[in-house]
DNA sequence: GTAGTCATGTAAGACGTTACATGATTCT
DNA sequence: AGAATCATGTAACGTCTTACATGACTAC
């Protein structure tokens, strides 16, 4: 359970109600999570229970009443625990390489098209990044080293698109080179 | 559900029993997949329920008996479909970013010995990928296009794990730039 | 008046992981 | 004697996704 720790760490930044993770989840490139409601209010109820955040009610006029939520120093030091934790190694997990090991029953062009959709794609994720990047510019991080690291954790994802660019691009040129012989 | 169309292709290959698929699963760099008992199991129940695969049942002397899966023409055609379907983007999940974007609370030495540990971890995975790859030599390909687009498949992983290893070494070499300065 | 945002949560199901269970054979 | 391999499967649990439910306010 890593979502524990995503949240966690938001919350060793400032504090966040379950919605503003939400948001912060879907709407960052650096902070990015596949999180869902249900994760999110479940992961906060028990990061209570834990006694590693505690919340406060906050009423606004003309909005719903929000729970905000502060990291304790328990929170801190099972955070720094875990951070300073065995590092696991990246997964990589592309569909699209299963469906090109079974693509040799398709013609030439068809094989083409579906490398064409697959670049798109990946073009489209880059930009896409590259967008929420560019809006997160005001993020403000508390040291220049905390800068420094956010910026290599977004320049990680831009690499691996990049990456992954240079691959299908080189495989349809090599593909297309022979035909032509 | 995808571990079906992983199924699908290998035996759209030669036939498998569900523990050689998962030896294949397990052994193999290019067509990995996390499959436990469980999934393929229940899978292969499902293949057959819906008609793309048949059975039939192989008895050994001195092992137990084993169920062979064939795929059926319905199951050729299902791979087909899905092979020039919309290929997904693909998905990196790295916990390590995260662990990184909260990684300035540690000193200089903390911070560059869990970039040690990744940098170990993910040339633990590319070793370990290449092995596969090596043993997998044998793997005989029907075309010779699909030798290519296998080692393709190959080519991509190891591209991803090269790309993720110059990227952990320049932060490390930045980071202790920056110390002396 | 229809859709979107703010804000909380629940329900149901799909997907994945770990461990258990059986039982003969082979290797160390 | 103990562990590993061959071969099937089940049980329990954990994670993840999609959809539902409520209700006031705001923007087009």
């Amino acid at each position: 359970m890593t979502i524990k720790y995503a949240i966690l760490g938001l919350l060793s930044w400032k504090p966040f109600s379950g919605y503003d993770l939400k948001k912060t989840f879907e709407n960052s490139s650096e902070f990015y999570w596949s999180g869902n409601n249900n994760q999110i209010y479940k992961t906060l109820v028990q990061l209570l229970n834990e006694g590693l955040a505690v919340n406060h009610v906050e009423f606004q006029e003309a909005y719903p009443a929000k729970k905000v939520y502060t990291i304790t120093d328990k929170g801190l030091s099972e955070l720094k625990n875990w951070v300073l934790s065995m590092p696991e190694p990246p997964e990589l997990r592309n569909t699209f390489l299963t469906q090109l090991a079974w693509a040799d029953q398709l013609r030439d062009d068809e094989l083409d098209s579906i490398l064409e959709k697959y670049e798109y794609e990946v073009r489209m994720q880059l930009l896409m990044h590259r967008e929420k990047s560019r809006r997160e510019g005001a993020t403000p991080a508390r040291t220049q080293r905390e800068a420094y690291l956010w910026k290599m954790v977004s320049e990680n994802i831009v690499m691996f698109y990049e990456n992954e660019l240079t691959w299908v691009r080189r495989l349809r040129k090599e593909l297309n080179e022979n035909l032509i012989s």
